[in-house]
DNA sequence: TGAAGCATCAGCCTTATGGGTAAAAGCCAG
DNA sequence: CTGGCTTTTACCCATAAGGCTGATGCTTCA
Protein backbone atom coordinates (compact mmCIF):
# COMPACT_ATOMS: atom_id res chain seq x y z
CA UNK A 1 0.00 0.00 0.00
CA UNK A 2 3.07 2.31 0.75
CA UNK A 3 6.28 1.47 -0.51
CA UNK A 4 8.72 3.49 1.55
CA UNK A 5 11.99 3.33 -0.06
CA UNK A 6 13.24 3.46 3.63
CA UNK A 7 11.88 2.57 6.72
CA UNK A 8 10.39 5.16 8.76
CA UNK A 9 12.74 5.26 11.82
CA UNK A 10 10.69 4.64 15.03
CA UNK A 11 11.70 5.66 18.81
CA UNK A 12 9.93 4.52 21.91
CA UNK A 13 10.05 6.38 24.91
CA UNK A 14 8.49 5.31 27.95
CA UNK A 15 9.39 4.98 31.39
CA UNK A 16 8.42 1.92 31.92
CA UNK A 17 10.99 -0.81 31.43
CA UNK A 18 8.04 -3.26 30.33
CA UNK A 19 5.83 -1.10 28.18
CA UNK A 20 9.55 -0.08 26.24
CA UNK A 21 10.18 -4.41 25.89
CA UNK A 22 6.71 -5.13 25.08
CA UNK A 23 6.33 -1.86 22.24
CA UNK A 24 9.74 -2.81 20.71
CA UNK A 25 8.88 -6.43 20.75
CA UNK A 26 5.47 -6.04 19.01
CA UNK A 27 6.72 -3.18 16.41
CA UNK A 28 10.27 -4.78 15.79
CA UNK A 29 8.95 -7.27 13.14
CA UNK A 30 6.57 -4.66 11.32
CA UNK A 31 7.00 -3.74 8.12
CA UNK A 32 8.09 -0.49 7.27
CA UNK A 33 9.24 0.14 10.86
CA UNK A 34 12.41 0.53 12.11
CA UNK A 35 12.97 0.82 15.75
CA UNK A 36 15.79 2.86 16.24
CA UNK A 37 16.08 3.19 19.95
CA UNK A 38 14.25 2.76 23.47
CA UNK A 39 14.58 5.71 25.44
CA UNK A 40 13.37 6.09 29.35
CA UNK A 41 11.61 9.63 29.57
CA UNK A 42 13.09 10.09 32.92
CA UNK A 43 16.87 10.93 30.88
CA UNK A 44 17.66 13.45 28.02
CA UNK A 45 16.91 11.51 24.75
CA UNK A 46 19.55 14.24 22.51
CA UNK A 47 21.83 12.28 22.28
CA UNK A 48 19.58 9.32 20.70
CA UNK A 49 18.00 11.99 18.65
CA UNK A 50 21.03 13.01 16.86
CA UNK A 51 22.77 9.43 16.41
CA UNK A 52 19.64 8.18 14.76
CA UNK A 53 17.22 11.12 13.85
CA UNK A 54 13.85 9.31 14.34
CA UNK A 55 10.77 10.11 11.90
CA UNK A 56 8.41 9.08 14.69
CA UNK A 57 8.03 9.01 18.14
CA UNK A 58 6.24 6.88 20.15
CA UNK A 59 5.47 8.68 23.72
CA UNK A 60 4.14 6.64 26.72
CA UNK A 61 2.48 9.51 28.89
CA UNK A 62 1.64 7.16 31.97
CA UNK A 63 1.76 9.27 34.48
CA UNK A 64 -1.63 7.54 36.16
CA UNK A 65 0.08 5.78 39.65
CA UNK A 66 1.23 9.40 40.85
CA UNK A 67 -1.76 11.79 39.99
CA UNK A 68 0.88 14.60 41.38
CA UNK A 69 3.71 14.02 39.79
CA UNK A 70 3.60 16.80 37.57
CA UNK A 71 7.68 16.91 37.47
CA UNK A 72 7.60 14.15 34.88
CA UNK A 73 4.74 15.31 32.91
CA UNK A 74 6.09 18.58 32.59
CA UNK A 75 9.11 17.27 31.65
CA UNK A 76 7.70 14.86 28.85
CA UNK A 77 5.39 17.65 27.41
CA UNK A 78 7.95 20.49 27.36
CA UNK A 79 10.14 17.55 25.41
CA UNK A 80 6.99 16.37 23.23
CA UNK A 81 6.75 20.52 22.00
CA UNK A 82 10.28 20.53 21.25
CA UNK A 83 10.42 17.74 19.14
CA UNK A 84 7.20 18.46 17.43
CA UNK A 85 8.49 21.84 16.80
CA UNK A 86 11.50 20.50 14.74
CA UNK A 87 8.66 18.46 12.59
CA UNK A 88 9.15 15.25 14.20
CA UNK A 89 6.27 13.23 14.39
CA UNK A 90 5.15 12.67 17.81
CA UNK A 91 2.43 9.46 18.99
CA UNK A 92 1.01 9.62 22.42
CA UNK A 93 0.38 6.68 24.41
CA UNK A 94 -2.21 7.89 27.07
CA UNK A 95 -4.36 6.11 29.65
CA UNK A 96 -6.65 8.42 30.80
CA UNK A 97 -8.58 10.74 28.37
CA UNK A 98 -7.89 13.50 30.89
CA UNK A 99 -3.90 13.69 29.51
CA UNK A 100 -5.19 13.78 25.70
CA UNK A 101 -5.72 17.67 25.89
CA UNK A 102 -2.33 17.97 27.34
CA UNK A 103 -0.89 16.02 24.79
CA UNK A 104 -2.52 17.62 21.98
CA UNK A 105 -1.39 20.81 23.54
CA UNK A 106 1.96 19.96 23.50
CA UNK A 107 2.18 19.21 20.00
CA UNK A 108 1.60 15.50 19.68
CA UNK A 109 -0.29 14.48 16.64
CA UNK A 110 -1.31 11.40 17.38
CA UNK A 111 -3.26 10.24 20.11
CA UNK A 112 -3.83 6.56 21.01
CA UNK A 113 -5.09 4.41 24.49
CA UNK A 114 -2.31 2.58 25.87
CA UNK A 115 -3.80 -0.59 25.03
CA UNK A 116 -4.36 -0.30 21.46
CA UNK A 117 -3.20 -2.77 19.20
CA UNK A 118 -0.56 -3.03 17.04
CA UNK A 119 -2.35 -2.75 13.60
CA UNK A 120 -3.57 -0.02 15.19
CA UNK A 121 -1.05 1.93 15.87
CA UNK A 122 0.91 1.17 12.63
CA UNK A 123 -1.77 2.04 10.57
CA UNK A 124 -1.86 5.31 13.06
CA UNK A 125 1.73 6.25 12.49
CA UNK A 126 1.42 5.59 8.91
CA UNK A 127 -1.08 8.40 8.80
CA UNK A 128 0.47 10.35 10.72
CA UNK A 129 3.36 10.57 8.00
CA UNK A 130 0.66 11.33 5.59
CA UNK A 131 0.18 14.85 7.47
CA UNK A 132 -3.04 13.05 8.85
CA UNK A 133 -4.03 14.06 12.98
CA UNK A 134 -4.93 10.75 14.44
CA UNK A 135 -7.05 10.11 17.48
CA UNK A 136 -8.38 7.89 18.98
CA UNK A 137 -12.39 7.47 18.79
CA UNK A 138 -13.03 7.54 22.33
CA UNK A 139 -11.02 9.94 23.54
CA UNK A 140 -11.86 12.69 20.44
CA UNK A 141 -14.95 13.29 21.97
CA UNK A 142 -12.37 14.89 24.77
CA UNK A 143 -10.93 17.16 22.62
CA UNK A 144 -13.49 17.72 19.29
CA UNK A 145 -16.73 19.14 21.15
CA UNK A 146 -19.44 16.84 19.78
CA UNK A 147 -22.80 15.65 20.55
CA UNK A 148 -23.26 12.37 21.84
CA UNK A 149 -24.37 10.59 18.54
CA UNK A 150 -27.95 9.99 19.83
CA UNK A 151 -28.06 13.27 20.34
CA UNK A 152 -29.40 14.25 16.99
CA UNK A 153 -32.34 15.63 18.61
CA UNK A 154 -33.79 18.68 16.13
CA UNK A 155 -32.97 22.29 17.30
CA UNK A 156 -34.97 24.95 16.43
CA UNK A 157 -32.89 26.92 14.40
CA UNK A 158 -31.15 29.82 16.24
CA UNK A 159 -31.56 33.33 14.27
CA UNK A 160 -28.06 34.99 12.99
CA UNK A 161 -29.16 37.56 16.00
CA UNK A 162 -29.51 34.80 18.26
CA UNK A 163 -26.54 32.80 17.41
CA UNK A 164 -24.11 36.53 17.95
CA UNK A 165 -25.27 36.73 21.33
CA UNK A 166 -24.60 33.01 22.15
CA UNK A 167 -21.15 33.86 21.15
CA UNK A 168 -21.30 37.01 23.67
CA UNK A 169 -22.33 34.49 26.42
CA UNK A 170 -19.90 32.16 25.99
CA UNK A 171 -17.15 35.34 25.92
CA UNK A 172 -18.80 35.17 29.83
CA UNK A 173 -20.07 38.74 29.36
CA UNK A 174 -23.17 40.15 31.32
CA UNK A 175 -25.88 41.08 29.59
CA UNK A 176 -25.38 45.04 29.83
CA UNK A 177 -21.93 44.06 28.33
CA UNK A 178 -23.17 42.74 25.45
CA UNK A 179 -25.55 45.11 24.78
CA UNK A 180 -23.36 47.48 24.35
CA UNK A 181 -20.94 46.12 22.60
CA UNK A 182 -24.08 45.37 19.71
CA UNK A 183 -25.45 48.93 20.59
CA UNK A 184 -28.95 47.58 21.53
CA UNK A 185 -30.42 47.57 24.82
CA UNK A 186 -30.02 45.12 27.55
CA UNK A 187 -33.88 44.68 27.46
CA UNK A 188 -32.70 43.27 24.25
CA UNK A 189 -30.26 41.19 25.11
CA UNK A 190 -32.40 39.58 27.74
CA UNK A 191 -34.96 38.99 24.95
CA UNK A 192 -32.50 37.41 22.83
CA UNK A 193 -31.11 35.01 25.93
CA UNK A 194 -34.55 34.06 26.69
CA UNK A 195 -35.04 33.05 23.54
CA UNK A 196 -31.89 31.19 23.50
CA UNK A 197 -32.31 29.58 26.69
CA UNK A 198 -35.86 27.75 24.95
CA UNK A 199 -34.56 26.75 21.91
CA UNK A 200 -31.69 24.93 23.16
CA UNK A 201 -33.91 24.07 26.06
CA UNK A 202 -31.96 25.23 29.27
CA UNK A 203 -32.65 27.77 31.78
CA UNK A 204 -29.41 29.61 33.10
CA UNK A 205 -26.76 31.15 30.41
CA UNK A 206 -24.56 28.91 31.95
CA UNK A 207 -26.17 26.08 30.45
CA UNK A 208 -26.64 27.38 27.22
CA UNK A 209 -22.66 28.14 27.03
CA UNK A 210 -22.40 24.57 27.63
CA UNK A 211 -25.14 23.28 25.31
CA UNK A 212 -23.95 25.29 22.78
CA UNK A 213 -20.36 24.09 23.10
CA UNK A 214 -21.48 20.24 23.24
CA UNK A 215 -23.84 21.09 19.88
CA UNK A 216 -20.86 22.63 17.89
CA UNK A 217 -22.76 26.32 17.80
CA UNK A 218 -20.11 27.74 19.14
CA UNK A 219 -16.37 27.75 20.10
CA UNK A 220 -14.84 28.20 23.01
CA UNK B 1 -0.14 -4.77 7.64
CA UNK B 2 -3.97 -6.16 7.52
CA UNK B 3 -5.14 -8.62 5.96
CA UNK B 4 -9.15 -8.30 5.80
CA UNK B 5 -10.84 -12.07 5.07
CA UNK B 6 -13.13 -9.30 2.56
CA UNK B 7 -12.49 -6.46 0.80
CA UNK B 8 -13.90 -2.93 2.94
CA UNK B 9 -17.07 -1.98 0.64
CA UNK B 10 -16.71 1.92 -0.10
CA UNK B 11 -19.83 3.58 -1.65
CA UNK B 12 -18.47 7.08 -3.23
CA UNK B 13 -20.96 10.07 -3.22
CA UNK B 14 -20.40 12.97 -4.60
CA UNK B 15 -22.77 15.58 -6.80
CA UNK B 16 -19.80 16.19 -9.47
CA UNK B 17 -19.78 13.66 -12.09
CA UNK B 18 -15.81 14.51 -12.29
CA UNK B 19 -15.55 13.89 -8.64
CA UNK B 20 -17.51 10.73 -9.02
CA UNK B 21 -15.59 9.34 -11.87
CA UNK B 22 -11.70 10.15 -10.51
CA UNK B 23 -12.31 8.75 -6.91
CA UNK B 24 -13.32 5.65 -8.53
CA UNK B 25 -10.87 5.39 -11.36
CA UNK B 26 -8.23 5.92 -8.06
CA UNK B 27 -9.69 3.56 -5.31
CA UNK B 28 -10.98 1.04 -7.87
CA UNK B 29 -7.58 -0.51 -8.15
CA UNK B 30 -6.80 -0.98 -4.43
CA UNK B 31 -6.30 -3.44 -2.96
CA UNK B 32 -8.39 -4.30 0.22
CA UNK B 33 -11.07 -1.74 -0.95
CA UNK B 34 -14.03 -2.71 -3.24
CA UNK B 35 -16.10 0.55 -4.90
CA UNK B 36 -19.53 -0.55 -4.22
CA UNK B 37 -21.25 2.07 -6.08
CA UNK B 38 -21.23 5.56 -6.80
CA UNK B 39 -24.14 8.29 -6.21
CA UNK B 40 -25.06 11.60 -6.78
CA UNK B 41 -25.41 13.26 -3.46
CA UNK B 42 -29.06 14.90 -4.29
CA UNK B 43 -30.46 11.53 -4.51
CA UNK B 44 -31.86 9.26 -2.02
CA UNK B 45 -28.72 6.66 -1.63
CA UNK B 46 -30.79 4.31 0.71
CA UNK B 47 -31.71 2.01 -2.20
CA UNK B 48 -27.73 1.78 -2.88
CA UNK B 49 -26.98 1.42 0.89
CA UNK B 50 -29.54 -1.89 1.44
CA UNK B 51 -28.29 -3.20 -1.53
CA UNK B 52 -24.64 -3.09 -1.24
CA UNK B 53 -24.27 -1.98 2.76
CA UNK B 54 -20.78 -0.65 2.60
CA UNK B 55 -18.43 -0.48 5.62
CA UNK B 56 -17.31 2.80 4.15
CA UNK B 57 -18.95 6.26 2.85
CA UNK B 58 -16.26 8.41 0.81
CA UNK B 59 -18.84 11.82 1.05
CA UNK B 60 -17.51 14.97 -1.12
CA UNK B 61 -19.19 17.67 0.68
CA UNK B 62 -18.38 20.49 -1.90
CA UNK B 63 -20.58 23.17 -1.71
CA UNK B 64 -18.16 25.43 -2.59
CA UNK B 65 -19.80 27.31 -5.30
CA UNK B 66 -23.09 27.86 -4.05
CA UNK B 67 -22.35 29.32 -0.31
CA UNK B 68 -26.10 30.05 0.28
CA UNK B 69 -26.91 26.11 -1.27
CA UNK B 70 -27.37 25.49 2.89
CA UNK B 71 -30.39 22.77 1.11
CA UNK B 72 -28.18 20.46 0.02
CA UNK B 73 -25.43 20.88 2.71
CA UNK B 74 -28.32 20.52 5.08
CA UNK B 75 -29.46 17.76 3.39
CA UNK B 76 -25.73 15.92 3.05
CA UNK B 77 -25.51 16.48 6.81
CA UNK B 78 -28.81 15.06 7.87
CA UNK B 79 -27.84 12.04 5.93
CA UNK B 80 -24.22 12.03 7.32
CA UNK B 81 -26.00 11.99 11.08
CA UNK B 82 -28.25 9.20 10.05
CA UNK B 83 -25.19 6.80 8.58
CA UNK B 84 -23.32 7.90 11.55
CA UNK B 85 -25.86 6.47 13.81
CA UNK B 86 -26.11 3.60 11.97
CA UNK B 87 -22.21 2.47 12.41
CA UNK B 88 -21.22 3.39 8.91
CA UNK B 89 -17.87 5.44 9.06
CA UNK B 90 -17.96 8.71 7.06
CA UNK B 91 -14.93 9.91 5.41
CA UNK B 92 -15.72 13.29 4.33
CA UNK B 93 -13.53 14.90 1.72
CA UNK B 94 -13.76 19.28 2.26
CA UNK B 95 -12.68 21.79 0.13
CA UNK B 96 -12.58 24.84 2.91
CA UNK B 97 -11.77 24.37 6.43
CA UNK B 98 -14.76 26.23 7.81
CA UNK B 99 -17.00 23.25 6.74
CA UNK B 100 -15.13 21.06 8.68
CA UNK B 101 -16.67 21.73 12.25
CA UNK B 102 -20.40 20.76 10.33
CA UNK B 103 -18.60 17.83 8.95
CA UNK B 104 -17.55 16.53 12.55
CA UNK B 105 -20.61 17.39 14.21
CA UNK B 106 -22.97 15.50 11.36
CA UNK B 107 -21.18 12.48 12.39
CA UNK B 108 -17.91 12.51 9.85
CA UNK B 109 -15.16 10.44 11.94
CA UNK B 110 -12.61 11.01 9.18
CA UNK B 111 -12.10 14.72 7.64
CA UNK B 112 -9.80 15.01 4.38
CA UNK B 113 -8.93 17.87 2.15
CA UNK B 114 -10.59 17.62 -1.23
CA UNK B 115 -7.37 17.23 -3.11
CA UNK B 116 -5.90 14.31 -0.97
CA UNK B 117 -3.64 12.02 -2.44
CA UNK B 118 -4.86 8.21 -2.80
CA UNK B 119 -2.58 6.82 -0.59
CA UNK B 120 -3.63 8.74 2.01
CA UNK B 121 -7.08 8.39 1.20
CA UNK B 122 -6.39 4.45 1.69
CA UNK B 123 -4.59 4.94 4.79
CA UNK B 124 -6.84 7.14 6.41
CA UNK B 125 -9.80 5.04 5.62
CA UNK B 126 -7.74 1.51 7.04
CA UNK B 127 -7.09 3.70 10.38
CA UNK B 128 -10.83 4.74 10.78
CA UNK B 129 -11.41 1.18 10.54
CA UNK B 130 -9.70 0.57 13.78
CA UNK B 131 -11.79 2.98 15.75
CA UNK B 132 -9.83 6.00 15.01
CA UNK B 133 -10.36 9.42 14.17
CA UNK B 134 -8.58 10.74 11.10
CA UNK B 135 -7.78 14.61 10.59
CA UNK B 136 -6.27 16.23 7.63
CA UNK B 137 -3.77 18.17 9.56
CA UNK B 138 -4.47 21.74 7.95
CA UNK B 139 -8.01 21.62 9.42
CA UNK B 140 -7.69 19.81 12.70
CA UNK B 141 -6.19 23.38 13.71
CA UNK B 142 -9.84 24.38 12.75
CA UNK B 143 -11.35 21.63 14.97
CA UNK B 144 -9.09 21.08 17.78
CA UNK B 145 -8.73 24.50 20.11
CA UNK B 146 -5.17 24.97 20.54
CA UNK B 147 -3.77 27.02 23.37
CA UNK B 148 -1.18 28.77 22.76
CA UNK B 149 1.82 26.70 24.11
CA UNK B 150 2.30 29.96 26.61
CA UNK B 151 -0.85 29.15 27.84
CA UNK B 152 0.28 26.40 30.33
CA UNK B 153 0.09 29.54 33.36
CA UNK B 154 0.32 28.48 37.06
CA UNK B 155 -3.12 28.41 37.47
CA UNK B 156 -3.19 27.88 41.26
CA UNK B 157 -4.31 25.02 42.18
CA UNK B 158 -7.70 24.52 42.70
CA UNK B 159 -8.55 22.30 45.94
CA UNK B 160 -10.78 19.08 45.12
CA UNK B 161 -13.86 20.74 47.02
CA UNK B 162 -13.55 23.63 44.00
CA UNK B 163 -12.99 20.94 41.71
CA UNK B 164 -16.08 19.12 42.24
CA UNK B 165 -17.97 21.80 42.64
CA UNK B 166 -16.50 23.15 39.53
CA UNK B 167 -17.60 20.39 38.14
CA UNK B 168 -21.31 20.96 39.13
CA UNK B 169 -20.70 24.89 37.89
CA UNK B 170 -20.10 23.13 34.47
CA UNK B 171 -23.73 21.61 35.00
CA UNK B 172 -25.24 24.58 34.58
CA UNK B 173 -26.30 24.33 38.10
CA UNK B 174 -27.76 26.85 40.22
CA UNK B 175 -25.52 27.44 43.68
CA UNK B 176 -28.76 26.28 45.92
CA UNK B 177 -29.12 22.64 43.77
CA UNK B 178 -24.86 22.63 44.27
CA UNK B 179 -25.65 22.85 47.73
CA UNK B 180 -28.33 20.08 47.77
CA UNK B 181 -26.41 17.74 45.12
CA UNK B 182 -23.12 18.14 47.95
CA UNK B 183 -25.23 17.91 51.22
CA UNK B 184 -23.94 21.85 52.30
CA UNK B 185 -25.23 24.80 52.90
CA UNK B 186 -26.05 27.28 49.92
CA UNK B 187 -23.60 29.86 51.66
CA UNK B 188 -20.62 27.36 51.33
CA UNK B 189 -21.31 27.00 47.99
CA UNK B 190 -20.87 30.85 46.88
CA UNK B 191 -17.63 30.37 49.01
CA UNK B 192 -16.26 28.17 47.05
CA UNK B 193 -17.56 29.82 43.47
CA UNK B 194 -15.57 32.57 44.86
CA UNK B 195 -12.69 31.05 45.34
CA UNK B 196 -12.80 29.24 42.14
CA UNK B 197 -13.22 32.84 40.14
CA UNK B 198 -10.74 33.90 41.51
CA UNK B 199 -8.23 31.36 41.16
CA UNK B 200 -9.41 30.92 37.32
CA UNK B 201 -9.54 34.74 37.14
CA UNK B 202 -12.82 35.43 36.27
CA UNK B 203 -15.95 37.39 37.59
CA UNK B 204 -18.61 34.94 36.42
CA UNK B 205 -19.63 31.43 36.64
CA UNK B 206 -20.57 31.15 33.00
CA UNK B 207 -16.82 32.61 32.56
CA UNK B 208 -15.41 30.21 34.74
CA UNK B 209 -16.85 27.30 33.03
CA UNK B 210 -15.13 28.19 29.67
CA UNK B 211 -11.93 28.79 31.28
CA UNK B 212 -11.96 25.72 33.20
CA UNK B 213 -12.77 23.75 30.18
CA UNK B 214 -10.19 25.18 28.19
CA UNK B 215 -7.51 24.76 30.59
CA UNK B 216 -8.88 21.08 30.94
CA UNK B 217 -9.73 21.09 34.13
CA UNK B 218 -13.02 20.05 33.18
CA UNK B 219 -15.05 18.18 30.45
CA UNK B 220 -18.20 19.75 29.20
C1' DT C 1 -52.35 42.62 1.52
C1' DG C 2 -52.23 39.78 5.32
C1' DA C 3 -49.42 36.35 8.07
C1' DA C 4 -45.24 35.11 9.99
C1' DG C 5 -40.90 35.74 11.74
C1' DC C 6 -37.32 38.79 13.37
C1' DA C 7 -35.43 42.52 16.08
C1' DT C 8 -36.17 46.13 18.97
C1' DC C 9 -37.75 48.27 23.41
C1' DA C 10 -40.46 48.77 28.01
C1' DG C 11 -42.01 47.92 32.90
C1' DC C 12 -42.46 45.00 36.87
C1' DC C 13 -41.35 41.45 39.72
C1' DT C 14 -38.75 37.45 41.76
C1' DT C 15 -34.81 35.01 42.22
C1' DA C 16 -29.84 34.26 41.58
C1' DT C 17 -25.43 35.85 41.81
C1' DG C 18 -21.33 37.96 43.58
C1' DG C 19 -18.58 41.18 47.01
C1' DG C 20 -17.13 42.05 51.56
C1' DT C 21 -16.31 40.47 56.14
C1' DA C 22 -16.01 37.32 59.91
C1' DA C 23 -15.45 33.11 62.22
C1' DA C 24 -15.79 28.12 63.74
C1' DA C 25 -14.58 23.19 63.04
C1' DG C 26 -11.75 19.39 60.97
C1' DC C 27 -7.47 17.59 59.39
C1' DC C 28 -2.75 16.87 58.48
C1' DA C 29 2.25 17.46 58.95
C1' DG C 30 6.11 19.26 61.25
C1' DC D 1 0.29 19.62 69.74
C1' DT D 2 0.45 23.72 67.31
C1' DG D 3 0.12 26.12 62.89
C1' DG D 4 -1.62 26.10 58.36
C1' DC D 5 -4.95 24.61 54.97
C1' DT D 6 -9.52 23.23 53.84
C1' DT D 7 -14.17 23.31 54.65
C1' DT D 8 -17.92 25.08 56.60
C1' DT D 9 -21.40 28.60 58.03
C1' DA D 10 -23.31 33.25 58.63
C1' DC D 11 -24.80 38.20 57.68
C1' DC D 12 -25.71 42.33 54.71
C1' DC D 13 -26.09 44.42 50.35
C1' DA D 14 -25.75 45.70 45.45
C1' DT D 15 -26.23 44.09 41.07
C1' DA D 16 -27.33 40.67 37.48
C1' DA D 17 -30.34 37.51 35.67
C1' DG D 18 -34.61 35.64 34.36
C1' DG D 19 -40.09 35.32 33.93
C1' DC D 20 -44.08 37.71 32.34
C1' DT D 21 -46.89 40.66 29.46
C1' DG D 22 -47.13 43.77 25.89
C1' DA D 23 -45.75 46.74 22.07
C1' DT D 24 -43.54 48.76 17.58
C1' DG D 25 -41.19 48.63 13.01
C1' DC D 26 -39.22 45.63 9.51
C1' DT D 27 -38.76 42.09 6.09
C1' DT D 28 -40.27 38.00 3.60
C1' DC D 29 -43.43 35.19 1.65
C1' DA D 30 -47.78 33.41 0.25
Amino acid sequence: MQDNIVDLRLLIVSNEPLARAGLSALLADQPGLDVVGLENSYFDIEPTLEVFSPDVILWDLDWEPSPRDDVVAQHDLEHISALSSDGILVVALISSPGIARDAWVAGARGILVRDVDVDTLVIAILAMTSNLVVLDATISANLLPTLSLGDHVQIEDLTPRELQVLQQLAEGLPNKAIANQLGVSEHTIKFHTNSIFRKLGVRSRTEAVVRASQLGLILL
